[in-house]
DNA sequence: AAAAATATGTTGACAGCCGACATATGTCGT
DNA sequence: ACGACATATGTCGGCTGTCAACATATTTTT
């Protein structure tokens, strides 16, 4: 098994959304800055360089909207492997936290 | 105050190893090997690079040791600066996992 | 005497991230 | 009808960090 590479704070937070339910580039960049509290904040070139990036490994795909009128929307969804992806990075960021008793 | 930026998983540990008390770059990198479980190692290149990085941003200063023999060594210490930006980073951290909950 | 560990550093290439910019449609108040 | 703002997607260039590879020198172990 090998070492997961890190990942940055945006893709954390686009992985972390579509986990609560398939989404729209837009839609996710306003659902982790609210989610954040306002902290984090996913700009539209690092959203798209992202979707683009993370379609490539397989860790989102695209689905067609039941809804009418939301052509404009490109939905994405969770795969298994960016949930499996996802939960790497949590256990990352864990061991990480552990590593800091005692700071 | 000025949101944080996310620090790099290298850069974190560094600053981590050095809360425990003052090091030199080669003794850093064994530590976080160790720390980590194997699973974080880091390289010379990062390693030297992230050392000029942090002494320009004040988060490390160079200090003498008080060892006789140790001249090829080059001690780094945390500044009070320094572990404020690794105090942040655990925030930051601890953030990100509380986000989190439910997935 | 050779090999491995200690210790620091440079260089070049690559990937990813982000801000700024660009474009187009939809909505709401006046 | 008009302007302003929100919705929605996308491109581009620059910057930073990371790593492998290379370089050098000393010390310790076999």
């Amino acid at each position: 098994m090998k070492r997961s590479e890190p990942m940055s704070e945006s893709y954390y937070y686009i992985l972390l959304c579509l986990a609560k339910g398939a989404n729209h580039g837009y839609g996710i960049m306003q659902m982790t800055e609210k989610l954040s509290g306002g902290d984090v904040t996913i700009g539209s070139g690092t959203m798209y360089g992202a979707t683009s990036n993370m379609m490539k490994k397989g860790w989102i795909r695209e689905i067609m909207s039941d809804e009418p009128g939301q052509e404009r929307r490109r939905l994405y969804q969770l795969t298994d492997s960016g949930r499996t992806a996802l939960r790497a990075e949590i256990k990352r960021l864990q061991r990480m936290l552990e590593n800091a008793q005692g700071v």
